[in-house]
DNA sequence: AGCACGCCGACT
DNA sequence: GTCGGCGTGCTC
C-alpha cells in the first residue's frame, strides 16, 4: 500500500502516516493540502513527502479523505522555507504551515483563479451606437472605446470618469458583454520621471548593483532624509526590468501605505500590499497573485515574508533594526532573518536598510559578510542636528520639563518652528499615590500599578487592558490627598498648552490615534504648519517626514538607561537616534536635548558626541565581553502559570532533563529559572529559563534532544510554556 | 489543540 | 442516584 506522511495543525512536534487511495496518488507531492480524519476530527493538512510503497504499517493507518489542491497550495520554494522555520525555531511544522497559509485555504477553501472583467461590444451595441441620440455622451464613450477594442472593465473606468452607470445601463440593454480573463499584469512601464541621484546615493547604488549575481547581503545604512528609499526604487527598476518580482518588508502596518504608494507611484499596476490589516480574502488573494506572479511587488509587515513568489529577484526589509519584525507569540519568528535566509536559498540578493542597523547586522557588515553601504548626508542638504544632554539633577521640574527644554522649545516655536517633545509613556500619570498613607492603586491582574488616564476619566493597566475609575479617595486610609505621581504624554501636553497658550499642541499616541483617518488628518496638520508643538510616543520616532520640524525633547531618556535587558542601550541609541531624524530643515539644523539624571553615562554622551555609528560600535565591543548576542545565541524557555511555584518547578524539571552538556570549549550555560520582571500579567505568574551558548548549531542541537523529553514531562501539562529562540526581550 | 475517558463532589 | 469538575492519554 501506499503511504503519505502528513503534518496537521496541532502543537505537535511529529507527524502522522496515512494511506493513499490509488486513485489520486499522482498529485500529491509536498505542500498540497489534504483533508484527512484525526481523532474524531477530519483536519487540513499539509503532505510532507511523497507516497511510497510500503508493506503493511503495524498501526491502523487511516486513509486520506481527499486532496485539496492540483497544484500544490505552498510551492516548493515556500514549503522548503516552511520546513526550516520549523526547524530553527523547533515549532511544530503544522503550526508554521497554519500560519503561513491565509484563512481561507487553512480551511480547506479551494481558490478561484484570479480574474479580471473584460467588455466587449456586442452586435446591438453595434447599432445602438449608430443609433443612439447625441446628447447621451456617457454612453456614446463607453460605447465607442469598445467598438475599437475590448478592454478591462477596470481601465475603461479609470478612464472615463463617470462611466459607471452608463456601463450599467449599456449591460443592462446588452449592448455591452462582460467575461472574465485570467488576470495579467499590464507591462511594465516607469509611470513617473526618476529623480536625480546625489552623488552619494549614486555611489551607493553603483556599490550595491556591482554585488555579483546570486544570493548576497546588503546594509545600507542612510540617516533619516538620505533618500533610502530611491535606492529600494531603483534597484527595483532593475529587478522588474528583468521580469522578477520584489518582495518589501516594512516593520509596521502603519508605514505600509506610503511606502506602497511610492512604489505605485513609480511602477503603476502590479504593487500590492499584505499585512493584518487586510482581510481573509484580500489576503489570499494577493497571495495567489504573488504566487501566480500577477504582481510584481509586494510591500507588507513580517508575515509576507512567508508569501509564494512565482518570479523571485529582491527581498528589500526597511528599518531592519525594528523590533516589530520579531513575532512576539505563537511561532516567535524574526522575519528579517528569515528574509535573509530565504534570499540565500532562492539566490537572490536581499537589502537591509535602517538608520539605526541592529548590532547583528553591523556585526554581519564588519566581518565582511555583507555588503554595507552608507548614506551619511541628508538630500536637501540640512546638517545632522546637534545632541545636547540636559542634565536635569537638582533643577526643578514642572510637570518633568526642565526650564532649559522649555526655553528651548521657546526659541524654536519663536522662529517659526515646529518642536516636539517625546516620551515613551500614554496617559496622564504613571502612579496615582495617597499622599497620607503612600497607596497606590494597583492593577488586580498584574504586578503593575493602574496608570491614571485624565482624558478618559479613567484608570488603565497598560499590560491587561484593566480599567477602573479614577478613585475619589484613598483606598486603603479612606483620604482624599491622592496626587498624580510622574508624567505621561497627556500631562506633558497639558503642561504645555499652559506654558504655550498661543501654539497648536497636539498628542500622538496610541489613544489620540485612534483611527487612520484621525491620524491621516492630524499628520496632515503637521505638515501644513498649522501644529507647532507635538508630545508623543513611539509613533512619532518612525517613518513621517515633519519638515518644518527643528527640535526635539526627549523628556526622559533615563527610562530607556535602567532596562533590565540586555538590548536597553541599543534600543535607547536606536530611538534617540530615529527621534533625532526627524529634526531640521533645509538651512536650518535641528537641535535634540535629552533630559536625563545620568549626563555623564558613557553610552550617553558617545551617542550626543559621536553619533549611532561610534555608539554602535561601543556597543557591540561590550556584546563580544559579555559573549551576549551576536557573539552568542539566545534561548528562552517560557513558562506561565496561576502560581509562581507551579511555573518554576515545570522549569526545574526542564533544568533537570536538560541534555548533559560535554566539557568542550562550548558548552550551553543554563540560567535560572528566575521569576520574569514583573512576574504577574494578566493574572498569570511569569517565569524563564536562559540557555546561552557561543554556537548557534550546538544550542539548536541541545534543544533538539531536549525537547521531547519536555513534553512528555507532566509538569508540562501544568503550565503554558513556549521556546522562544533568538529572543528580542527577556522578560 | 481538541476530544474522550475516568474517577470523585454537590445537586435536579 | 446523576451532572460535571479537570487530570491523563491519544491522535496515523
Amino acid at each position: 500500500m501506499k503511504l503519505v506522511t502528513v503534518s496537521v495543525p496541532v502543537p505537535l512536534r511529529r507527524t502522522f502516516e496515512y494511506s493513499v487511495p490509488t486513485t489520486f496518488a499522482e498529485q500529491l507531492v509536498p505542500g498540497t493540502r489534504v483533508r484527512v480524519p484525526f481523532g474524531r476530527r477530519q483536519l487540513i493538512g499539509v503532505v510532507l513527502a511523497a507516497p511510497r510503497e510500503v508493506a503493511a504499517p503495524d498501526y491502523a493507518c487511516k486513509p486520506i479523505t481527499e486532496v485539496l489542491d492540483a497544484q500544490p497550495a505552498l510551492p516548493p520554494e515556500l514549503f522548503e522555507l516552511c520546513r526550516w522555520t520549523a526547524d530553527y525555531y523547533q515549532h511544530p511544522i503544522g503550526e508554521v504551515f497554519a500560519a503561513v497559509l491565509p484563512g481561507p485555504l487553512r480551511r480547506g477553501e479551494v481558490l478561484a483563479m484570479a480574474t479580471d472583467t473584460w467588455l466587449r461590444l456586442s452586435a446591438a451595441g453595434q447599432q445602438a451606437l449608430a443609433t443612439l441620440p447625441a446628447r447621451a455622451t456617457a454612453r456614446r464613450g463607453v460605447l465607442e472605446a469598445l467598438a475599437i477594442a475590448p478592454l478591462p472593465r477596470a481601465s475603461l473606468l479609470a478612464a472615463q470618469a463617470g462611466a459607471g452607470t452608463a456601463l450599467r445601463r449599456a449591460l443592462a440593454e446588452g449592448w455591452v458583454e462582460a467575461y472574465e480573463v485570467a488576470a495579467q499584469l499590464p507591462p511594465l512601464a516607469l509611470m513617473e520621471p526618476e529623480p536625480t541621484l546625489s552623488a552619494e546615493q549614486a555611489a551607493a547604488l553603483a556599490a550595491l548593483a556591482a554585488a555579483p549575481e546570486g544570493f548576497s547581503t546588503g546594509l545600507l545604512e542612510g540617516v533619516t532624509g538620505s533618500g533610502k528609499t530611491e535606492i529600494y526604487l531603483r534597484l527595483t527598476a532593475q529587478v522588474l526590468a528583468a521580469g522578477r518580482q520584489v518582495l518589501v518588508l516594512a516593520p509596521e502596518i502603519g508605514l505600509t501605505p506610503q511606502l506602497a504608494e511610492r512604489f505605485a507611484a513609480r511602477f503603476g499596476a502590479g504593487v500590492a500590499r499584505f499585512h493584518s490589516g487586510l482581510g481573509e480574502t484580500e489576503r489570499a488573494q494577493v497571495w495567489q497573485a504573488a504566487r501566480d506572479g500577477t504582481v510584481r511587488v509586494i510591500v507588507g509587515t513580517r508575515s509576507a515574508v512567508f508569501v509564494p513568489l512565482a518570479a523571485p529577484g529582491l527581498i528589500i526589509v526597511d528599518e531592519e533594526h525594528d523590533v516589530s519584525y520579531k513575532q512576539q507569540d505563537g511561532l516567535r519568528y524574526a522575519a528579517r532573518d528569515v528574509a535573509v535566509l530565504r534570499a540565500s536559498r532562492l539566490g537572490v540578493p536581499v537589502l537591509l536598510g535602517s538608520a539605526t542597523p541592529s548590532l547583528e547586522s553591523r556585526a554581519n557588515a564588519e566581518s565582511g559578510r555583507y555588503r554595507h553601504v552608507q548614506l551619511r548626508s541628508r538630500v536637501q542638504n540640512s546638517a545632522p542636528p546637534t545632541i545636547g544632554l540636559l542634565d536635569v539633577r537638582q533643577q526643578a521640574l514642572e510637570h518633568g520639563l526642565s526650564e532649559p527644554l522649555l526655553a528651548a522649545v521657546a526659541r524654536h516655536l519663536a522662529a517659526g518652528n515646529q518642536a516636539l517633545l517625546f516620551l515613551n509613556r500614554r496617559g496622564y500619570a504613571p502612579v496615582l499615590l495617597c499622599h497620607d498613607c503612600g497607596w497606590m492603586l494597583p492593577c488586580p491582574n498584574c504586578d503593575a500599578r493602574l496608570v491614571l488616564h485624565r482624558g478618559r476619566k479613567r484608570m488603565a493597566c497598560h499590560h491587561c487592558g484593566q480599567i477602573a475609575p479614577v478613585p475619589k479617595t484613598c483606598g486603603d486610609c479612606g483620604g482624599s490627598a491622592l496626587v498624580p505621581i510622574g508624567q505621561g504624554t497627556e500631562r506633558i501636553e497639558e503642561a504645555l498648552r499652559l506654558r504655550f497658550p498661543e501654539a497648536r499642541v497636539e498628542r500622538f499616541d496610541s489613544d489620540r490615534l485612534r483611527s487612520a483617518a484621525q491620524m491621516q488628518k492630524l499628520f496632515a496638520d503637521v505638515r501644513s504648519g498649522a501644529v507647532n508643538l507635538l508630545v508623543g510616543t513611539q509613533v512619532l520616532a518612525k517613518g513621517h517626514d515633519f519638515a518644518g520640524l527643528t527640535f526635539a525633547g526627549l523628556v526622559d531618556v533615563d527610562q530607556a538607561l535602567y532596562g533590565s535587558d540586555f538590548r536597553a542601550l541599543e534600543r535607547m541609541g536606536q530611538l534617540v537616534t530615529q527621534v533625532a531624524g526627524r529634526v531640521g530643515r533645509a538651512g536650518q539644523p535641528g537641535e535634540v536635548l535629552l533630559q536625563t539624571h545620568q549626563p555623564e553615562h558613557p553610552a550617553l554622551q558617545l551617542l550626543a558626541r559621536e553619533g549611532y555609528p561610534a555608539f554602535a560600535a561601543a556597543q557591540l565591543r561590550e556584546r563580544r565581553d559579555f559573549e551576549l548576542p551576536p557573539f552568542s545565541s539566545l534561548a528562552l524557555l517560557r513558562a506561565e502559570a496561576r502560581r509562581e511555584e507551579t511555573a518554576l518547578a515545570f522549569l526545574r524539571s526542564a533544568r533537570a532533563v536538560f541534555p548533559a552538556r560535554d566539557g568542550s570549549d562550548t558548552p550551553v550555560e543554563v540560567l535560572g529559572p528566575a521569576a520574569a520582571t514583573m512576574a504577574r500579567r494578566a493574572g498569570y505568574q511569569h517565569a524563564q529559563l536562559l540557555l546561552k551558548c557561543r554556537s548557534r548549531a550546538k544550542l539548536h542541537r541541545a534543544i533538539s534532544e531536549w525537547l521531547p523529553l519536555l513534553e512528555s514531562h507532566a509538569d508540562a501539562r501544568r503550565v503554558r510554556w513556549s521556546l522562544d529562540i533568538d529572543p528580542a526581550d527577556l522578560f
